[in-house]
DNA sequence: TCCTAACCGAGACGGTACGTCACGTCTTTTT
DNA sequence: AAAAAGACGTGACGTACCGTCTCGGTTAGGA
């Protein structure tokens, strides 16, 4: 059963609008250049409505992220791991390259810098769960054999998403289908190596 | 032949009160937690003193961060691909550890992100030469034939930084000697694989 | 009728701190010693609290000036231009003699002088408004008579309050009450000089 | 006899280059809006050989105005007290409508205004010197019999001086010929009131 | 129908840091 | 010893956002 609490119910126009203002306003001025100030005004609404629902701009970001670059379209599951990892990773570029998501996502990064008590929160419940996806892929490889079974998935992860990260926040390469495909004929080389090596 | 400019030159005091006062601020209280004003008051120097030599807070950390963890430092040729890398991740973690060196270079990264117009000076200035120590590494392996002839360098640095930078900024798993040496090991391992691939 | 703006309606209670502070770093410290910084602290108020409400030090120095020397106080209308005027010059030379008043005059005439594009709006809407009083005393007094119908009443008012400006800005001679004597005698005097001479 | 000082001699072309580097920079951008460092550039000069000669910007607008309006050039002995009066404002106006020396007077007034302990140095050496040109202009009147023998001439220098500094500070009303006649006219008419009153 | 509670837009609040400006002094080399 | 040049420490400026608070007014359920 579900009671609903009493007083006035939140505006879900109010919401929408603040999502859509905020993604316009972070597409045009970046992350850094986005106030939540501007983003109420864009929105018509005042700064307590968004606080009311965010604890700050970077979970209002969160939020959009996940929106706008949805867990379920990025997964993969092909029967290979090297198709599996270019086809994630593809569709992943293809956000960054048209979207707000890179400038979103690096600003996101960002913002859990800088001050010592980083906010802890947002790690965990933003980048743990996102990076799920990519150690379920690699694990459903092992699974298949298609690594060695003492393969330590969080580490094939952390490189996978560093080297795009790398790239997203230096911007020194393209994140473009060719560092997709040489991303995924990287990792799906592993197992005749490891498999060599011992 | 060096002419000197006119004027009164530069203090190398006030110079030297600032990177050691910077050090010790954003050794306490991080990246974030540091300001200019903090700065110039702790080293008993004026503000503009500070934005006379550097163009912000940025680049101010990326000279700290130069001095602290000097490029010859992290350097290692040892002959032999997986060793010089366990050498430079060991000595490059073992500044993480212990120093403001981590939290400078997160802050570092950070602070490129946000403005859309991006300081770029600061990526090309300092992000492009500081993974130049990587690249040459890896070439000389390359060079060594540790390496298949076509394999881009480029690729593997980004692969290699990217992961570190990735545990740095997300402080989810240590940046340990283990974590060393399986980087050593991944990247030592790829001549035997794309050997065979072929 | 009166509508209320929206929004929260400023703090009747920090525009308070801000004069009552305000009038006591004046007194302490003289106008050029006070800054706008000072009061904000003394209040215990942001500064923006006082840029909200005056454009600068100079228009809160009048707003005070207002308050300490309300122009209902000096008016004085006894039926002869001679007591009207010592009334009036000696209530304003006991607020010079004894509160911030002075400084805070000179101050600000001081503060209208400088750059070219002086703040006209200073000028118009505080010495415009404040001389309006001696204008109306003299003007008074021409109705009844005590002056020739032709006198010339911003010219009488020009030589009165440039008289006083001119001992409260360089301090050679004291405003005390026998300079108010002068003046008052100075000015009675005039119809029958202008009464004989024509 | 007069020997040198030892040392290079301060340079007559430098001073002559500040002076009128100051001259135009007073009447393009006010006495406000010019800054010492403005001056010394303009005039291709080094600061400390600004500071080496004058106190201040205060002191150098001061021999400035010395040099554009020279006591020599405004006095009048005509042998009337009004045509005597009327040649001074006169020619002192003429000044102030074409040159610097408006502006260059007005923020000397104001310079000796906000800091409690003012510059008492510019005011004695400036002003009282200044004013006594007034003095003995009403001094000769009195010797002459123009004015009644008990007339105290401090008080009416103050009134004249007064008026005039009134509407350059306040700028409400032209400095003209007209105003120049009125005030000549109202000093002239004093003897028969007074004369009459006692 | 009123009451209570939480919402709404708006914008003021106390803070903190920013980067700039001008001050008057100091430190170079050159004259 | 004065010159030009320009860096120095100081301290105030006015602006920008932060996240919170306070208005009048709105929108629901429960009395």
């Amino acid at each position: 059963m579900h009671i609903r609490p009493p007083g006035r119910p939140r505006s879900q126009r109010s919401e929408e609008a603040v999502l859509s203002a905020a993604l316009r306003l972070f597409g045009e001025k970046g992350y850094g250049g986005t106030t939540v100030e501007a983003i109420a005004r864009a929105a018509g609404v005042g700064k307590q409505t968004i606080y009311r629902r965010w604890p700050g701009k970077a979970y209002l970001a969160a939020d959009l992220y996940e929106a706008i670059v949805p867990r379920g379209e990025i997964e993969a599951d092909t029967g290979s791991l090297q198709s599996d990892l270019e086809a994630m990773v593809t569709t992943l570029f293809q956000h960054y390259a048209q979207g707000p998501a890179g400038p979103l996502l690096s600003g996101l990064i960002a913002e859990g810098q800088g001050d010592l008590e980083a906010p802890e929160t947002l790690r965990s419940a933003f980048f743990d769960s996102r990076s799920q996806t990519t150690r379920d892929l690699f694990q459903r490889a092992a699974d298949r054999g298609e690594l060695p079974g003492e393969t330590d998935i969080g580490f094939l992860s952390d490189l996978l998403i560093g080297a795009i990260w790398m790239r997203l926040l230096v911007r020194h390469a393209p994140l473009d289908r060719d560092f997709a495909r040489q991303l995924a004929a990287h990792f799906a080389a592993l197992y005749l190596q490891e498999g060599e090596v011992r």
